[in-house]
DNA sequence: CTGAAAGCGCTTACAG
DNA sequence: CTGAAAGCGCTTACAG
């Protein structure tokens, strides 16, 4: 096992110096360096020769700089179910770190034993290991969030998030805009009593759909009946009951606020043998991720996940590079309008049964 | 606030020197290495109250490890397409780490312009910023895997792997006996003219099916006719028409070496109008990944994905943590016979037809 | 055009 | 029980 040959190794065979070796191994040319073609050329050839490999860590030591960009989930990344959850978003990180020549440091040694992830591990700030790091899903505990901003660690938030200590930076995507686009869409066939399914949960995503659902009654001179907003804990308490309890308060249109309730609505319509969009108009808010098709040709919209990845990415690389400029970019992206089939204009038939 | 705080930073804070803080941060308590508890208390408060994380490059520079464990796929690891086929090896090797107490990191950095990934990029070892790394997926070029084996450097790759320089530390599945398992059920059923359909390509975990599909025959006294040992460039190559060919020289029972070629299978024998296990019996040497029902109840055998990944860190990390045993590590997992209903006893109905 | 020197942030013998 | 010092293998001003 001899070892591995050194920089000063190549230097001595070359008759240079270690920093010569370094200079024409980086093709440092600006300034005032400039190698000969014929040192150049000895140094190569000790290099091939020896088989030297420059050490990374020295090598990011000596830089400064160690082109690591995190990448944090407050739940395991790669989950058995709900597998495509965060992988379109992996998708444009990778991508994006792969062009911007950053390695991925997935922060896997920061689990409890409920496998819940923690910035903060007996009080250190693990992704500190990291230039900077991207935070993907949703934290139970917002107060990580909170000191991470308060000790402005350079981090981009897929989704847009708020803090009490100050502005994050995020990519989001435009829920708000998307939703009213989708009711402005049942509201123009005709719909007034639009039903609203989400769930009881606050979350700055669903709360900007919630505000897309009203601007859009706004921008139609109407304001939406608040008995039509409902609430349920988990998608099991839609049923097929309930949602007749709906149709027979007049509701002719019905937009949920996830994939997993569009299932749900999916199944119970189902069960009582109704059909989108005559017996009823249906959206969903965000398109499921993964590609099994929920509903084939559901109305909704496309979360550009991959887009926001990347973005996000991108956005941490410019914060990493540039000069430190205080402004924290908050980017929203647009989500497209699927059409679908599955809202149809209100008739007087749907309207009276 | 600006900079990260240094490990002397962190001395100062406590008023010790930054050996002392290192011996406390590592756990180092061998030896005649003893601090007092009031010390030890005052560092961690230091390290608390200045956010400290050691800086991974210096650690590893300095001698000491990184718990950070490489992973690297010779292809992007998130491809938008074949997206399943890292990812149950991730969920392993995800959970495993978590366990084991390293974080992951993804080399992304390494991409040529095609996309495909190398381990020495300008001549550095880029692996070489983690304490070891999980090799993943298929290599165009071996000489990378043989100069990673020449170096010494720490890893295991998932899959067999043979190279000239030395063995390699692997974990893979036995598809040799999974495929002797898989032939022999037909042969059990009265089947002799079983073809082989695979690649033109050499690589181990196809040549280890090869094998397998001999072993068969031989242990039925038997030997496999040469002519029906089939390997097709690509999956396109197999045809309704080619496929008539093969039942018109007396096949009756088939096997394919991937999921690829199975599904490709199935289309022809649609085509055809044809019906396994009645008009020919058919398997798949390993279930395709992902839960695409390919064919419901394919005859095949499970490949265990997702504990091949845990192995190959539980086992890199005894590599890293243990004494350097000089014994490389070579695990075979056992893939689980799936009997599915697509093999039938061979009848003379369908041996004359 | 190239070398000598300092320094990146750690860890590990070695003293005391 | 803890500190001072050397060293890991590089890069980058700074001289000349």
């Amino acid at each position: 096992m001899n070892k591995r040959p050194r920089q000063i190794d190549v230097a001595r065979a070359a008759g240079v110096s270690p920093a010569t070796v370094s200079l024409v191994i980086n093709n440092r040319t600006g300034g005032n360096v400039r190698i000969t073609p014929e040192t150049r050329r000895r140094v190569l050839e000790a290099v091939d020769r020896l088989g030297y490999v420059a050490d990374p860590a020295a090598r990011r030591l000596a830089g400064g700089f160690n082109t690591l960009l995190g990448v944090f989930t407050f739940q395991p990344i790669f989950p058995l179910r709900h597998r495509d959850f965060y992988y379109p978003f992996l998708v444009g990180i990778e991508s994006e770190a792969e062009k911007q020549g950053y390695d991925l440091l997935l922060f896997t040694s920061t689990g409890g034993p409920d496998r819940a992830r923690h910035v903060y591990n007996h009080g250190v700030n693990r992704l500190r290991m990291a230039d900077g790091s991207i935070l993907l899903g949703v934290a139970e505990d917002r107060s990580e969030l909170e000191r991470l901003v308060r000790e402005e660690y350079p981090f981009i938030h897929v989704g847009r998030r708020e803090a009490k200590a100050g502005p994050v930076a995020y990519v989001g995507a435009d829920y708000r805009s998307a939703t009213t686009e989708v009711v402005r869409h049942m509201l123009a066939q005709g719909h007034t009593r639009i039903a609203y399914v989400g769930a009881t949960q606050v979350l700055e995503s669903l709360t900007d759909r919630r505000r897309g659902y009203r601007d859009a009654f706004e921008q139609h001179g109407l304001s939406p009946d608040p008995q039509l907003s409902l609430h349920i804990k988990t998608p099991d308490s839609l049923t097929p009951d309930w949602l007749l309890g709906l149709l027979q308060q007049g509701v002719t249109a019905l937009v949920v606020e996830s994939g997993a309730l569009a299932s749900q609505f999916v199944r119970c319509i189902k069960t009582l043998g109704k059909k989108p969009p005559c017996d009823i108009s249906f959206a969903s808010l965000g398109d499921p991720y993964g590609d099994d098709e929920l509903y084939p040709g559901i109305t909704t919209f496309h979360i550009p996940r991959q887009e926001m990845g990347a973005a996000a990415v991108r956005l941490l690389a410019q914060m990493l590079d540039g000069p430190d400029t205080a402004d924290v970019p908050q980017i929203m992206l647009p989500c497209e309008f699927v059409p679908g089939d599955t809202v149809g204009r209100l008739t007087a038939a749907t309207a009276e049964r």
